[in-house]
RNA sequence: GCCGAAGUGGCGGAACUGGCAGACGCGCACGACUCAAAAUCGUGUGGGUUUAUCCCGUGUGGGUUCGACUCCCACCUUCGGCACCA
């Protein structure tokens, strides 16, 4: 007897742990001799519990980057923890505790629960992002984009959470009703100054994906956030006002015969120019509704679409016509000019407009079939044009390009791109979060505090007041500074950045933690990045994912990198549901917390529950009963290993060898080429029918044979991403070296993993009628004979008359009859 | 409304390039061990029926094909994203 002969996690994994630990081999060093792999998976927020949301994503990750350690690459798979945010200051503000003592104390925990997963996480790399050393860098990258422009400051609408009484980043406003995430109060919109990040100068750089390796969706998702539109932008002039005109935006060129009348955006600069005396009170009063629509819900699910005409008119470039000026809601100042043409025969919303106010709706692009009267609704699609002057029997396809050629060779207007996409806004009136290095300076306005002069360091001795304002700007030596430029009196930023800023660059920090030259150091650099694998939540795929190649791409406008994409290869793990199959969540009682697991079965079983549950990137409910099956599986292969076999089993027949290296090597096969995609589930279950196999094989004569250890040795190394712990045990029981993932992946030689006989189907009209065993190397010819004579194929072609038979090689014989 | 993904046993899911539907696991049933139970092990497990040399079956309806979960067309349902973007 050993120490237990009975498969004991709680005993066998703290002991490897600490070994591993002891040991170092999880610690990684640039060696140029071998081919670098960089593991990422995206670093948790330190809420203070690791949720088996955290484990569906890192656990297999680590299974992965383990595998391609053994495969012979030097592997990065670093952790960190993105440590501002929110939360914190909440408890601060809820419970009294500081921001950074809940947010060290958390992170403390989380490293706890994280060595509990037995990962091969490099420890020695650790990035904590509300580190000054670390924040440092964001002031850094803020100030090298101001001064290349792509960091400004302007007056923007943020979310305001009127209970809360502070403003919330986007992502804290619940979408269908805009509430805040913390107390459901609806979001108002107020007038701020903030600093932006001008992320739309690469946003058709960011619609370009050829150099990625990522899953459709979020290509997709990324593709209609930026939202490219074409069309043609052109001048409108107005009636009577010689010195006036302004510019509109439309992707439907082809329909420009069909304006009925055109709408400006209530905020538009020309609205208070062009609005006439008789009609100026209406306006105003549209105006203040207007601006107050966005302060109060938009409850109302029917959009209805009004607007105040303002008493003058523009004038159709292509035939002169002067057409009404609106002001309406539906046209938005943010998008395009912040002024549109209106054709009601050919749009919807314009439509709306048109009945409501009893407007001309003047069709331009003839229906299918269409005898000349009214419209029910905006004709949309195709057609033929008509009432367009010279342009009249052109399908509108044709027309878009001819009337767009035709304003461009007359100055009229020109093709245009417009994006959905706007700029980064990276102010938040937050304590917790990196100060924007910048101050203000009555003399000399906005000066950026210089390099040498960061870290702009967040003081912690801040009051915490639900007031709606940064505790910053409470704190009087912080706020108080001399200007950098002329040392006269001046005032720091007090807004703090938005902690997208954080994750937007940290892997590139996880190559030389902390390095104090650069934000990471270029040498380490060349040799780690990119990114090669990536692995994270697709909840993420229009703000993180997007951010981060932003930043990349500025990087290497900035000389910093030599590539375009951070990330080469993403995946995106499902979601885990409760066992009643809907989102966990604590108000529904059906959080599985995975401590509690880990105890019970160990945390091998629960790394191999969440690989075993299904495909990685579909996630699905949790089932209690379902990780017993795991379990199950586990102690089966300890059993396998550890308890003695029979004692004399006679010599073995090379038929049964043969069969056992043909099932050690086709399992080494499929499980390798599973996990190389990823598909731990079925891997697993490979690995179950092999240990099937060999529980039952242990009775023969093969036990103790070379090929049975072969067996062993390769079920165990397999094992090894997966369940580490286990693994390691069972691999030093049976005398391997130490340690086991230290060794090689196991390779398969095809040629024995090829069966010498087949089951030939034999289908007639593609029913199967019957199986047959057959030689694997059976031509044609004799596997048409075979199939002819057998007794299915016998009794359903007898007195029919064979018309053809179809043969798949090694598959099936299918014979026609009629 | 627009964009995207997915529908396979009681359940999670598997199926290479169009070639044996349901691997593996859960659950269930029966059996072994036990005084008994748990655990463990073994056997069975899509449905129907005349229990077979049979029929039906991968959301629905059609199509292509010797052969369709797989390809094409239309539709239904569920989930996710965006939402007055001109």
């Amino acid at each position: 007897m050993r120490m237990s002969d009975r498969y004991v996690p709680q005993e066998i994994e703290p002991r490897w742990q600490a070994k591993w630990e002891e040991t170092g081999i999880y610690r990684v060093k640039e060696d140029p001799d071998k081919t670098k792999f960089y593991f990422l998976t995206m670093f948790p927020y330190p809420s203070g519990d690791l949720h088996i949301g955290h484990w569906y994503v890192m656990a297999p990750s680590d299974a992965a980057a383990r595998y391609r350690r053994m495969q012979g690459y030097n592997v990065l798979f670093p952790i960190g923890f993105d440590a501002f945010g929110l939360p914190a200051e909440n408890a601060a503000i809820n419970h009294g505790i500081h921001p950074k003592e809940w947010t060290y104390k958390n992170i403390e925990r989380m490293r706890k629960q994280l060595r509990s997963m037995g990962a091969m996480f490099d420890w020695d790399r650790e990035v904590v992002t509300c580190e000054p050393d670390y924040y440092k860098w964001n002031q850094w990258f803020f100030l090298k984009f101001f001064e290349k422009g792509l960091a400004y400051k302007k007056r923007a609408p943020v979310d305001f959470c009127p209970t809360c009484n502070t403003t919330l980043a986007r992502e804290q406003v619940i979408e269908p009703d805009r509430v805040c995430e913390r107390c459901g109060t609806p979001v108002i919109k107020k007038e701020m100054e903030q600093w932006f990040l001008k992320i739309t100068d690469y946003a058709e750089e960011l619609l370009d994906f050829s150099k990625l390796d990522w899953p459709e969706r979020v290509k997709v998702l990324q593709t209609n956030w930026i939202g490219r539109s074409t069309g043609v932008q052109f001048r409108m002039e107005v009636k009577d006002h010689p010195d006036k005109s302004f510019e509109v935006f439309t992707t439907r060129p082809d329909t420009v015969y069909g304006v009925t009348f055109a709408v400006l955006a209530p905020e538009h600069p020309l609205v208070d120019e062009l609005t006439t005396p008789e009609h100026r009170e209406e306006v105003e009063a549209y105006k203040y509704k207007a601006a107050r629509q966005s302060e109060i819900e938009r409850l109302s699910t029917e959009k209805v679409r009004d607007g105040v005409f303002i008493g003058a008119y523009a004038i159709n470039p292509m035939n002169g016509e002067a057409v009404p000026i609106f002001i309406a809601d539906y046209v938005m100042m943010t998008y395009g000019t912040g002024a549109i043409m209106a054709v009601p025969a050919h749009d919807e919303r314009d439509f709306d407009f048109a009945r409501r106010y009893g407007l001309p709706i003047r069709v331009v692009i003839a229906p299918p079939d269409w005898d000349g009267g009214e419209l029910e609704g905006a004709y949309t699609g195709k057609g033929v044009m008509v009432n367009s002057g010279p342009f009249d029997g052109l399908s509108n396809k044709e027309g878009w390009e001819k009337i767009a050629d035709y304003m461009e060779e007359h100055g009229i207007g020109r093709r245009a791109v417009q994006y959905r996409l706007r700029d980064w806004l990276i102010s938040r009136q937050r304590y917790w979060g990196t100060p924007i290095p910048v101050v203000y300076c009555e003399k000399c306005g906005i000066v950026p505090v210089p390099e040498d002069q960061l870290p702009v360091r967040l003081p912690d001795d801040a009051e915490f007041r639900p007031t709606g304002e940064s505790p910053l700007k409470f704190h009087e030596e912080f706020l108080h500074t001399t200007c950098p430029k002329c040392g006269g009196p001046a005032i720091r930023e007090t807004d703090t950045m938005d902690t997208f800023v954080d994750s937007s660059w940290y892997q590139y920090a996880y190559v030389s933690p902390y390095y104090d030259k650069a934000p990471f150091d270029p040498e380490r650099g060349k040799y780690w990045l990119p990114v090669d694998q990536y692995t994270g939540g697709v909840e993420h795929a229009t703000m993180h994912l997007l951010y981060t190649r932003f930043f990349t791409k500025a990087m290497r406008d900035l000389g910093l990198v030599d590539f375009d994409e951070p990330m080469v290869r993403l995946f995106n793990q499902g979601i885990i549901l409760g066992p009643d199959g809907n989102r966990m969540s604590k108000s529904r009682g059906n959080v599985i917390a995975p401590d509690p697991l880990v105890k019970q079965y160990g945390a091998d079983t629960v790394r191999a529950y969440l690989m075993f549950i299904g495909p990685w990137d579909q996630g699905g409910p949790w089932n209690p009963q379902g990780i017993e099956g795991v379990h199950r599986f586990l102690n089966r292969v300890w059993a396998l290993v550890v308890e003695p076999g029979p004692e004399a089993g006679g010599k073995p027949e090379d038929a049964a060898l043969t069969e056992l290296r043909r099932m050690t090597h086709k399992t080494i096969k499929r499980a390798t080429q599973d996990i190389e995609a990823f598909k731990f589930n079925t891997m697993l279950a490979a690995l179950m029918s092999f240990t099937n196999y060999l529980t039952k094989a242990k009775g023969t004569a093969v036990y103790g044979t070379p090929e049975w250890d072969e067996a062993i040795r390769n079920l165990l190394l397999l094992m090894a991403p997966l369940t580490p712990h286990i693994a390691e045990e069972l691999w030093a029981r049976t005398g391997g070296e130490y340690s086991i993932h230290q060794q090689s992946w196991p390779t398969w030689e095809e040629e024995l993993t090829k069966e010498e006989t087949i089951t030939l189907v034999v289908q007639v009209n593609g029913r199967v009628r019957d199986r047959v065993e057959a030689p694997a190397d059976i031509t044609k010819e004799q596997a048409k004979e075979l199939a002819l004579a057998s007794k299915g194929a016998q009794r359903h072609t007898a007195g029919k008359e064979i018309v053809k038979i179809i043969y798949a090689p090694g598959r099936l014989v299918n014979i026609v009859v009629r």
